[in-house]
DNA sequence: ATTATAACTAAGCAAATGCTTAGTTATGTT
DNA sequence: AACATAACTAAGCATTTGCTTAGTTATAAT
């Protein structure tokens, strides 16, 4: 009946997600998106109706992402806290681009668009936090000595030191790094 | 022999500061800052050169209020570690805005421009960091038993916590907050 | 009072922003 | 082969961006 899509969109999305991860929401203009993606602007806007769809997707695609490269190692893992630092660890591999770091993008976001941030992007993000301290509890659960209220504190903690790591790694070296991931974990 | 500058440098770039801060650096238009300094884009381009050049100053203007409201504070404690600890909650206040926070300048452009940060922004910013970790390293050597590895290495981690306070006070409520300070400093 | 100087107002510049739309091209069904 | 449909191209929209400039007004030394 009619003319075939030139592209799939899941795979255009990863291409815009990188350049949000990169440059943040307000300084990616559509104009590079357009380049970026490989489509012209009235693909991006028949598939995705707007900028903030295309972030939508995009922070969809970043959770898909984190998922099977951290999340699934770390539900997998037998271990209980030893777990969650390899998380850590493993995430600056993640968000590393060449010599610098990229950061988390749900970090990165909130940090940017802050209390302003529109309702469907602000919720996705809490989605995603919430996920994330979720597992980690889980497997602070598997030491049985912890009580619950311990374990609820630990999880804060952990959730605020993670923040603190995605932003750091794009100014810190390996070693104060490596510093603060082993401090971390020392009280747990 | 010629005419007075109807406002004071000093005064318009606090106006500035707060709007950067409330808004990052790319977000912040001239004309936003037009109007919140109060004074016409001419003046704001004969006083300061250019957008960045406002934002310099901005930072310095920062750097003088933390220094009033925050460091004087923390240096002149008697305490140790307890007195990085107030500092940290105290800076939660200082960086409350209503119900929010705006989080700490200096992350929040750390976290905004990242390594593509313009050289001189990036020196004032690493230059301001060097400060705090300096004293943070002067507190911690208060308790003697440490040795000067142990130090550099807490540290590195306060400085690092710091900046997860900054970009969580902008999500997290005040209880995760706390639980994440008390957590922080039980292993110091 | 005249004059040189600098601070003011406000209009305007090219370029970039998010988004739209008129017109063309490919595709599967009849 | 003809047709309906949707994906394409590319030009264009109003608005905003950082910055400039022509023209006016206030100031203090002469």
């Amino acid at each position: 009946m009619a003319r075939k899509k030139e592209y799939i969109e899941e795979e255009v999305i990863e291409k815009a997600m990188e350049v949000f991860w990169r440059n943040g929401y307000e300084t990616t203009s559509v104009r590079m998106l357009e380049k970026e993606m490989g489509i012209n602007q009235f693909s991006i806007y028949s598939s995705f109706g707007n900028k903030k769809g295309v972030f939508l997707k995009s922070l969809a695609c970043y959770k898909g992402k984190v998922k099977l490269e951290l999340i699934d190692k770390l539900q997998k893992s037998p271990e209980g806290i030893n777990a969650i630092k390899q998380y850590f660890y493993d995430f600056i591999n993640f968000s590393k681009e060449s010599r610098t770091n990229k950061g988390c993008l749900i970090t990165n976001t909130v940090n940017e668009l802050g209390e302003k941030a529109d309702q469907e992007i602000m919720s996705k993000i809490v989605n995603f936090a919430t996920d994330v301290k979720t597992l980690f509890i889980e497997k602070l659960e598997s030491n049985e000595t912890k009580t619950a209220e311990t374990i609820k504190k630990q999880a804060n903690y952990l959730m605020v030191s993670l923040q603190g790591l995605s932003v750091a790694s794009k100014m810190f070296n390996q070693e104060q790094l490596n510093d603060f991931i082993e401090n971390t974990f020392e009280s747990l």
